[in-house]
RNA sequence: GGUCCGGUAGCUCAGCUGGAUAGAGCAUCAGCCUUCUAAGCUGGGGGUCAUUGGUUCGAAUCCAAUCCGGAUCACCA
């Protein structure tokens, strides 16, 4: 239990002791650090109890100080300002946390295998490449399930890839039409990429064909619906549905083309999954459920036999589950999909990593599971976030305006190259460690540029701006485990001393301000993956792994390691630092980023 | 129109289960490398926390109304 915990404890302890008459409710303790320009490491505000006990301020916390310092261990001194009572901690009880844990490594929570949570994102469409948007949408999903992993959860990463639809159609409708028969291997063009050339290409054509319509005279609408390479694609879906052999395979040489691509793109940005769904594989078991919600009477049929449900109740309205010729729509499909996820994995969780333009989609979904009777829709949960905009407005793929994830990151890697030569500290690095620590820097910098933002925040991405590599930013970070593993292959790994150097040594020896502060800092650590897990919120942890870098980088300045003021000084020192690294290291990893040793 | 989300420094954002004088980064200005990595550190300037009202000992934080921006309310996925 972190300290600011045992204070809360211990001041409900003190309350419940002094004040037996009353029941007191844990939440109105409030435990704050205290602010820096008063005595004091935490604060215990006073004003809650003072209505609840007619008692003035002072006096009150006067009686918790005493107790406090009586009763409990942790405590040096108390003093008393205008209700808020400051309370400084035994210089024993930072030391005696340190050593217990300055070489601990580990952080994660005890693994419990009954809580099971699946977290499914990525989730693309097999007609174009990724774009920055959907880097976005895999970070978070990735950091989401190393957080909840970290917690002790048992995590199954889910990737739900939609291969199957008319969009999927319009780029082999192009392809087939346009491309003399390219492939990957014979246009060198990288698969996702080849397909999403036909997509635009598609739309393009399109474009051109309907103003033509229109242009004689045809009235929009009709022309939009009938133009024939748009009548060409949904020709093809309907081929597709009724499995014609030579379209399904066109469609997955097409699909694979495109699977090739992803793979690379994955394995670069060290994204991967434990399951695999595909669309076309899912979306026709949401029928069973609608069937069984009509024989429940939860669903209606229509006079031309298509199938609903009323929400109006809820303060929604009717939404239609099934076709009245019998094909699902979009919100069907997805019904089959939570239940085969509950069924394959017995989760008790589900979270949809899935952008907040949907937000309308995931509650229907929601409540019509749970109208269902089916036990999957408690676990779910929608992490919505903003999506990421160009100045001039949203990324559209047909429309070519998007900031291809692919480029993305060569950017990101061409431009830590271009700054780790600029600092001249390359030297006795080989090629290959060179290459290692560019796609570090690059992709930890593209990381934590899209996860250090509150998730449900709408990103603006300005391309002609690239991303820094200074202030809050990844390689901030990993320029101070880098310093720290430099004064450690220097000075050597501290070792837990014997306890009877400690033993004169503590008590004569106080802590300066910023080793305590440090202390203090890596010992929230735990309240910190905690919160960031129960609110599903990477961005908590790049707040928490910056301000601890930013905190090393202060009293690096301040006070030397290697020439501390005696040798008990210096070991001390260097338990701080190679646990401020830990932690560190421990934080990026869950945001898969990789923390170099040298930079 | 209904529902949901956002509005905090020139820019990008923290802070939001109410707590002390609202914090970072970028940009800007002034300093700091013969001393553990200057991708760093120290300091300055920069604020009507969208507006108004309410609750409270105390409001950026909670409530109400209003304004601005966005999403969504498809037999598209």
């Amino acid at each position: 239990m972190t300290l600011a915990n045992k204070i809360k404890d211990a001041a409900f302890d003190a309350l419940s002791n002094l004040y037996p008459e009353t029941t007191f409710d844990k939440s109105i303790i409030n435990v704050n650090e205290t602010k820096p320009e008063f005595t004091g490491n935490y604060t215990i505000v006073l004003f809650p109890f003072v209505k609840l006990l007619r008692q003035k301020p002072d006096v009150l916390g006067n009686s918790m100080g005493e107790y406090l310092l009586n009763n409990s261990d942790l405590f040096s001194r108390y003093d008393i300002v205008s209700g808020f009572l400051n309370m400084t901690l035994k210089e024993s009880i930072l030391y005696s946390y340190l050593l217990n844990n300055f070489c601990n490594s580990d952080f994660n929570k005890p693994y419990r295998a009954d809580d099971k949570v699946m977290v499914e994102y990525s989730s693309p469409n097999t007609n174009k490449p990724l774009h920055f948007g959907h880097l976005r949408n895999i970070f978070l999903g990735a950091a989401v399930s190393e957080i909840l992993r970290a917690d002790g959860k048992h995590v199954v990463k889910a990737n739900l890839i939609n291969d199957r639809g008319i969009h999927i159609c319009k780029s082999m409708i192009a392809w087939m039409h346009y491309a003399e028969g390219a492939t990957p291997q014979s246009s060198g063009i990288k698969g996702d990429h080849l397909v999403g050339d036909y997509y635009v290409k598609f739309n393009d054509v399109y474009k051109e064909q309907v103003a033509k319509m229109v242009a004689e005279g045809i009235e929009e609408k009709l022309a939009e619906k009938s133009a024939p390479i748009m009548q060409d694609a949904q020709d093809l879906l309907r081929k597709w549905e009724a499995g014609d052999e030579e379209v399904r395979h066109l469609w997955a040489t097409m699909n694979g083309w495109v699977y090739d691509g992803f793979d690379i793109s994955y394995k670069k940005l060290g994204i991967t999954f434990d399951k695999v769904y595909h669309e076309s594989e899912t979306y026709l078991l949401g029928k069973q459920l609608v069937e069984e919600g009509l024989s429940k009477g939860v669903l209606f049929k229509k006079e031309d036999g298509s199938v609903w449900i009323d929400l109006k109740e809820d303060g929604l309205d009717e939404k239609l589950l099934l076709r009245g010729d019998g094909t699902s729509v979009y919100i069907t499909q997805d019904l089959g999909t939570a239940r085969l996820k509950y069924n394959d994995f017995h989760i008790n969780q589900s979270v949809y990593v899935i952008a907040d333009e949907q937000n309308y989609h995931i509650q229907v979904l929601k409540l019509i599971l749970k109208k269902l009777g089916e036990p999957c829709a408690d676990g779910i949960y929608h992490l919505s976030y903003g999506m990421v905009e160009l100045p001039t407005g949203k990324m559209k793929s047909r429309e070519g305006t998007v900031v291809d994830a692919d480029d993305m990151v060569n950017e990101m890697i061409a431009l830590s190259k271009e700054q780790t030569e600029q600092s001249g500290k390359t030297e006795g690095f080989s090629e290959e460690e060179l290459s290692w620590l560019y796609e570090t820097i690059g992709l930890g910098a593209l990381k934590f540029y899209l996860l250090r933002v509150d998730p449900k925040k709408k990103m603006i991405f300005n391309p002609k701006d690239s991303i820094d590599l200074h202030g809050f930013t990844a390689t901030f970070i990993q320029y101070a485990h880098a310093r720290i593993c430099s004064i450690l292959r220097k000075e050597g790994i501290p070792t837990t001393p014997s306890s009877n150097l400690f033993a004169s040594f503590i008590p004569n020896q106080e802590l300066l301000k910023l080793e305590k502060e440090v202390i203090l800092l890596t010992e929230q650590y735990p309240d910190i993956l905690s919160a960031a897990s129960s609110e599903f919120n990477p961005s908590a942890v790049c707040n928490y792994a910056f301000t601890l870098a930013q905190l090393f980088n202060t009293f690096y300045d301040a006070h030397s390691i290697s020439k501390a003021e005696n040798e008990e000084k210096k070991q001390l020192r260097l338990m701080i630092v190679v646990h401020v690294a830990a932690i560190l290291r421990h934080s990026m990893g869950l945001l898969g980023i990789r923390m170099p040793e040298k930079m």
